[in-house]
DNA sequence: GTCCGATCTGTAAACGTTTGCATTCCAGGG
DNA sequence: CCCTGGAATGCAAACGTTTACAGATCGGAC
């Protein structure tokens, strides 16, 4: 019997009180004598007391625990924001509960399954899920406090950037440098899946073209995997054409360095023939030499983690929070000549 | 009263059964007849019933949670081990829960209340967290099944690579073009923080070297910071030699990025000047032509993922696993001359 | 001396499952 | 026809907390 843990009646015996002071001791509850108090914390830390999670959730209904909900964790936008999110949650003694949506498939079961996640946390973060897109509020998914990121989501507090205005300041900066014939890597719009994120950026990118009165040639405008290879081979019908752009904007860091690796390869130099410019501020940016849009992921990540705890605390759901996307100069970006 | 979810009670109350029943025929056990099986199913349909899961859990001592250990989540490695593991037990229908132990302190605070832990887990994987370090055996720490990814731990089942096997390849295959002055840029030996890693790779680097008779010479061999800025200021010192090393060895991808990027400024060539070779097979090794090692980071996830799902079912440790470390030749490595 | 309110403590009823044990029913063997 | 044993079901006791409610004690105001 001495093998396994104790119980809150053990430390009850121990102490020589009820296991409802116990209780309240240990969790600083008022109205408990503080020579009591002293004297419960004492034994429960003798006898290396811990509370049994599930039964003390089944009893409170508090979980405390955070659902956070990605697309998927193994690449650099979610994983960076679930590190944000951690850190924030285990100071405050929250486990972290988390969940893939990454095909059509897993986003249905996943949001038929919404209530049945909640019943497991207290509160959600949205990671790039675009729950938006399904028509309705997030009340009509999720009962518990929803921090949504990445997106504009009704019923929750967003923590967003403006992509369009973002994508527009990035063709803004070619423009300036003197460019007019602007290419567009795009990420692609993917069947059963919102893709806002694409979408939002394309429009910032005619809209800049077109406060300067330059023309939009949708033919300038490639779509590929939001990956390197992806890039590289959107790239190269572009590259192939009798007036090839002199600059492009690339929906993603990643986009971009397999854009650079495409025009290395097809000879041209950066940014003496083509200027490219990416979006993120990824890892790798600064060594690549990148210009590129900064997204401050990891801030973001502990923004929303501290606005799901203050929805937790009771406060009022905050209007949007739309985090600044600093323009980064680097190497890749020159002014036409 | 319809407002808030069913119980099992109500289930039992409309199939006109008892709450035994209801809970035997959910879960598919025996001694239920098979239209009392199908009526109560039924019914739970209708009403929408989902068991609540602390009350299960309280009651049957099962978690349906896997606990998962990383340094941190926001870099390559664990995001992607993270990944591989995540995608086998969504299928289980097991929930994830996370823990990071970044600095000394969270090492501390992490195993001083593993036990506490593991009583909200039906098993662990630990990415590379080098418990082992410890001294003592993963049971000393978790009285559940465990698998450690990228450690030799004993008492759990190991996903490991032969780091300095791994390294000594490396370091052969750049001997094999003839290199003979060849450095080593090496990930940082942290205080209070075990570091078998980088310990390994470098056992191996001075294998390769003696193996075939060549000098070892510990001023070719410095070390930074696991990225690339890390990289770039260690190998500074080395660029400024009289006789440079003709080759180099990188603990990492991310710090062979720094290393092309430092020599492309100081005006080497690569593999002209400087022959590189990373560590990982990094998402971007392939864009940027490095030559690597791969390590096959989602493959290892899934199989310490589908090792615990065994060990939970009662099968035997499996002795520990060594995954093969592939040499990828790019174009960043080349003969001497 | 009574009464009152505040502080402290204990009793016991939740919380919603799982599961050991008892019971009923029924078919088949003796 | 009795006995046996397995299948099907129910009863009620866990599981280990939290918390509403009821007492108990005590100092001070009247």
């Amino acid at each position: 019997m001495a093998s396994s843990r104790p119980t809150i009646k053990d430390i009850a015996r121990v102490a020589g009180v009820s296991v409802a002071t116990v209780s309240r001791a240990l969790r600083n509850l008022p109205y408990v004598a503080p020579a009591t108090r002293s004297r419960v914390v004492e034994v429960a830390a003798d006898l290396q007391y811990e509370a049994h999670p599930q039964a003390s959730r089944l009893a409170s209904g508090r979980t405390w625990t955070i659902g956070v909900v990605a697309p998927q964790f193994g690449t650099w936008f979610p994983s960076r924001a679930l590190d944000g999110v951690n850190s924030v949650f285990a100071e405050s003694g929250y486990d972290l509960l988390i969940a893939r949506m990454t095909t059509p498939w897993d986003r249905r079961r996943f949001l038929q399954e919404a209530r049945s996640f909640c019943r497991r946390v207290d509160g959600i973060v949205l990671i790039d899920t675009f729950v938006s897109a399904e028509g309705s509020s997030a009340d009509s998914f999720f009962d518990r406090p929803v921090v949504a990121l990445g997106e504009r989501l009704s019923g929750a507090s967003s923590i967003v950037i403006d992509n369009r205005l973002a994508a527009r300041r990035a063709v803004e900066h070619l423009i300036d440098l003197g460019h007019e014939r602007i290419g567009l890597v795009a990420g692609p719009q993917l069947e059963g899946v919102p893709t806002p994120v694409p979408e939002q950026r394309h429009l910032g990118y005619e809209e800049a073209l077109r406060a300067v009165g330059l023309p939009v040639n949708p033919e300038l405008a490639v779509s590929g995997e939001w990956s390197p290879a992806g890039a590289a081979a959107a790239l190269s019908s572009l590259l192939d054409r009798s007036d090839p752009p002199t600059a492009v904007f690339c929906m993603s860091d990643e986009m971009a360095f397999g854009v650079l690796q495409a025009a290395a390869r097809s000879g041209r130099a950066v940014p003496g023939d083509l200027s490219v410019i990416g979006f993120d501020d990824h890892d790798l940016a600064d060594v690549m030499g990148l210009t590129t849009m900064r997204q401050a992921v990891d801030e973001m990540g502990v923004r929303a983690a501290a606005t799901v705890l203050a929805l937790m605390d009771g406060k009022e759901p905050v209007s949007d929070i739309i985090w600044d996307v600093p323009l980064v100069v680097r190497e890749t970006t020159a002014s036409l000549g």
